[in-house]
RNA sequence: CGCGGGGUGGAGCAGUCUGGUAGCUCGUUGGGCUCAUAACCCAAAGGUCGCAGGUUCAAAUCCUGUCCCCGCAACCA
């Protein structure tokens, strides 16, 4: 009987189309599922969409189309692409199917029955807009308004929470006798730090959304996310239904793969959920890095969303693949540039891998009548060398350690070029023909392609069948030991699998033409035409900076003292990255003087200072000395 | 003292947990080969591993302090 293994990726929010960073973790979970399969594993691997809640909620209505239009619309998008990626789930959930809603449900029943006060009835407060009819984060809500400037009010609604604080001591326990439960052990580290501060209760209700599953026997209330979306891991296995074999077969998890930001929700709120519940924790939760871009994180906001699309329809699933797991290390953050990975393919895809590939076969195909040598040879410098490499290649694909993965191969590839060139197969052709000698020299190089392209399988599989069957091995060959390649099978000499790419002509000409990168710019925001009366209620005047100083722990801010031509006053610039205080003092700026005050890390601020900004840089606008504070600007 | 990540040859990065001659890819220079996708092979140049202390026979690696960069959180009025 085949050892059961049990994978998941996070489910993907359903807001928008994926970009890089699920692709790799979709890529990575693929590769892990792969690799066990043909290890011998009784594999099940699983993703999904997450599609519930507020943004759901209000973008379907911007569009003027339902939820689960919205919804339907884009799990479209993530098929396509995990079709096109070859990731070979084997099931796949969305939160709004009823078979979720069935294991949702089952959970909390399991909860209420076995401790039942784990759930309870309470107050959550929270600044609620009115506009809007919702909560907003405490995180976008500044001087009592939402992002979109409507007014927002403290307010407490009746919610159930679970009992998350009765957690804290069985949680530390489980870490301290699993520190292998997170992986890396720095997520780790942070999570047991974060638990020892003590856990507060956990809302896991709304009645302020309408798009979700409603509360069992509270229908006015809805799940919240986290109690909704981390259960799709046992409601796509039948949690909950008659039919919970494969529960039963799988569960408990044996990886859950997901980004560094939302360890904490797999790692404290997940486990303390199932403990309540009385079912058992996951092995494993697996943390990878972010893809980034210019050294920043990848946001929406910042319209540096990377979707190399065009990347996987000129080259394939297979190099983009390899160059997600190639390039990063994993668990760490990572730069992306189409450049890098040009760079990757050409070294090592079209030069390394696919040459090597090629001229190994042409020469089998020519010396011994287009089939593999007939004799194999057990005792030579690659078949050393695999024996050293193979090992290292799967501890490093067991601890996800990919790029080492990799090395261990390319090793074995440079070594099999080596071993071309120091041998001098064409040399010894034209000596003493196609021999006996000469037929072990071109089987063990065809021998270490053999093992070289089954160890790069889960990676690329595509292009390793193609490779396999070239050589004369069969395309699904999976055996690393040395020695699996045939005598006198047909090989097949054709045509490049990786052609070389010439990079300046593929980005376009010059350095000074920046190449294209696949990104969604962020829509220039429209601003509505005022008129001149509204010009005028804004109080702009000239004003001096009679003292400044840094604002206490603030990066960005400094408290001004200026004088507006009839009172001094106090206001907070967020200009500390560019000016420092004595600099300022003395100067002349222009100011929004009618501006509400408004709090800055603990300064009240009494209007604003205008600055130019560049790229969040500002630079303050400079006045003719000559003009007296207090002179209206218009 | 908010939390975390990073500082290693020209560039990009491994190595740090489990101290022991500093490694990979790209780039540069010289040579070789011509089977192969202007590819491949060999060799060379290039690093006081951010800085300062400490532990040790031995420190990129462990400890202490310190500087700089990047995320997150809190402040861009």
């Amino acid at each position: 009987m085949a050892e059961k293994f049990y994978l998941t990726t996070a489910i993907h929010y359903v807001n928008d189309d994926p970009h890089i960073g699920h692709m790799y973790e979709n890529v990575v979970a693929d590769v892990i599922a792969r690799h066990r399969r043909r290890m011998g594993a009784d594999v099940w691997f699983l993703t999904g969409t997450d599609e519930h809640g507020q943004k759901i909620e209000r973008s379907a209505a911007k569009e003027g189309i339902s939820p689960i239009e919205l919804a339907d619309r884009v799990v479209k998008t993530h098929h396509e692409l995990w079709k096109k990626l070859n990731i070979s789930y084997d099931d796949f959930i969305r939160t709004t199917q009823s078979r979720h809603r069935i294991g949702v449900f089952e959970l909390i029943k399991r909860i209420q029955e076995r401790t039942p006060d784990d759930i309870y009835l309470g107050e959550h407060g929270g600044w609620y807009c009115q506009n809007e009819e919702t909560f907003v984060p405490e995180n976008q809500v500044k001087d009592k308004k939402d992002e979109s400037g409507h007014p927002v009010e403290w307010t407490t609604e009746k919610n159930f929470f679970f009992k998350l604080s009765r957690y804290t001591q069985p949680l530390l326990e489980h870490y301290r006798k699993n520190p292998g439960f997170v992986y890396p052990q720095t997520r780790l580290n942070e999570v047991t730090s974060f638990v020892e501060q003590g856990l507060r209760d956990l809302s896991i209700s709304r009645t302020s959304i309408k798009w979700g599953i409603p509360f069992p026997g509270d229908p006015d209330h809805i799940i919240y996310v986290w109690m909704d979306a981390l259960t799709n891991y046992i409601s796509a296995l039948g949690f909950g239904s008659a039919d919970d074999e494969r529960f039963r077969h799988y569960w408990p998890a044996d990886i859950h793969l997901i980004g560094k930001d939302i360890v904490r929700f797999h790692a404290v709120y997940w486990p303390a959920f199932l403990m309540a519940a009385g079912l058992e924790l996951p092995k494993q939760i697996v943390t990878h890095g972010w893809w980034l871009r210019d050294n920043q994180k990848i946001s929406k906001s910042l319209g540096n969303v990377v979707r190399p699309y065009n990347i996987i329809d000129e080259f394939g699933a297979d190099p983009f693949r390899y160059f997600l797991l190639r390039e990063m290390v994993f668990g760490q953050d990572q730069d992306y540039s189409d450049e890098a990975f040009l760079a990757r393919y050409n070294a090592d895809l079209a030069n390394d891998l696919g040459n090597t590939l090629s001229r190994a076969v042409k020469m089998s195909d020519s010396y011994f009548g287009g089939k593999t040598p007939p004799t194999s040879c057990d005792d030579n410098d690659l078949l050393r060398a695999s024996k050293q490499l193979v090992p290292e290649y799967l501890k490093a694909m067991d601890e996800f350690a990919f790029q080492r993965a990799l090395d261990a191969a390319w090793k074995l590839l440079v070594a099999t070029n080596g071993y071309i060139v120091a041998k001098e197969p064409w040399k010894k052709f034209k000596e003493t023909g196609a021999d006996e000698n000469l037929s072990r020299i071109i089987w063990n190089a065809l021998e270490a392609l053999r093992i070289i392209n089954v160890m790069l399988a889960p990676i690329m599989p595509t292009t390793t069948s193609e490779a396999l069957a070239r050589l004369g091995a069969s395309a699904d060959d999976n055996r690393l030991q040395w020695g699996g390649l045939p005598n006198n099978v047909p090989v097949r000499a054709t045509d490049a699998l990786f052609p070389r790419i010439d990079i300046p002509q593929y980005l376009g000409g010059t350095m000074s033409n920046p190449p294209p990168i696949e990104t969604t710019q962020a829509a220039p925001p429209t601003i509505a035409k005022i008129s001149i009366d509204q010009f005028f209620e804004v109080d702009l005047r000239v004003a001096e900076i009679r003292a400044a100083e840094k604002v206490e722990k603030s990066k960005k801010l400094i408290k001004l003292t200026v004088f507006d031509g009839e009172n001094d006053r106090t206001l907070v610039a967020g200009i500390a990255t560019k000016y420092t205080p004595e600099e300022l003092v003395g100067r002349k700026v222009v100011i929004v003087a009618n501006l509400q005050p408004a709090k800055l890390m603990g300064v009240e601020s009494n209007g604003m200072v205008l600055a130019a900004s560049i790229d969040g840089e500002p630079s303050l606008l400079s006045v003719d000395p000559s003009v007296p504070p207090g002179t209206k600007v218009k």
